[in-house]
DNA sequence: TATTGTTATACTCTATAACTATA
DNA sequence: TATAGTTATAGAGTATAACAATA
């Protein structure tokens, strides 16, 4: 059920966000920048978990398009901090209202109230998966003899 | 959200199946080949959302280590049903209780009546996923002139 | 002519390794 | 010596096209 729902939300985002470069990273890539701490490429990497190569390739696409620029950091001059454009500022908010808007679709055959409780109880699920290391502890839950 | 949790689960399906060839694809074969009602590739292909090339290679490995069997349909000369055999039947048996143990892992920030909630929601969601096309009505939610 | 299963090929995505420039 | 970013190359996974057998 889990992997129907969420191949559900990723057509409708991936649907959403088919003009962007990179779609649905890419746009994740443009949140980032859209950020107000801007962030090199490496940072965004980790926090995205995609490797930096892709970042490279990515970041290269977003920035023909002039939507992100490559900031040189005062800080490290091997460091480059990826900031939004004003064209990538507005693309971002438009892009992310067809996002809440395809988001309202997929959970469409809820009523408002059980949509709170959803994500509510997603979140919860969502943060502990986050904290703690999912495998790590896995291994003795999953042994039949343990 | 959803997806932090569908990575989780799914890291953790990853780690309980990966002695399966196929990985979870294979498990959901083998599901489909334990199933009552036999059916040929085409068929699982599609119920999969896999390619009928990618099932061959697949079920050539299950078939390699004696999970499945493709056996001749008498109806069809063209066409062959997997079928699980003994082995695979325990196989699968064995795996689908793992999978159990890892998905109650995964939901176990929420105390025993919210999972029960949280399960039927998603159910709702999933089901009203499944019935329709979910890009077929998106386009028009999404455009902000409508 | 269409369909099932197979095979070979090509393509996409991602990771690995080597390189430059900085630290 | 280690790190940020880039580039080229290699690999996994998947899809496309052609094929034989059958409907």
């Amino acid at each position: 059920m889990l992997g129907v729902v969420f191949r559900a939300y990723v057509k409708a985002a991936e649907h959403v966000l088919s003009d962007l470069p990179g779609g649905p990273r890419g746009y994740q890539v443009l949140s980032a920048a859209v950020d107000d701490r801007p962030r090199n490429q490496v940072a965004i990497g980790q926090e995205l978990g995609v490797d930096r190569t892709i970042l490279t390739y990515l970041i290269d696409d977003l920035e023909k398009q002039d939507l992100v620029t490559r900031r040189p950091d005062p800080a490290d001059r091997r460091s480059r901090l990826i900031v939004a454009t004003d064209r990538g500022r507005s693309a971002w908010q438009a892009h992310r209202d067809a996002l809440r808007r395809a988001e309202t679709h997929v959970l469409r055959a809820l009523p408002e109230g059980d949509v709170t409780v959803f994500r509510d109880l997603l979140q919860r699920i969502a943060c502990d998966a986050q904290t703690r290391d999912p495998l790590k502890d896995l291994c003795e839950v999953v042994q039949p003899t343990s």
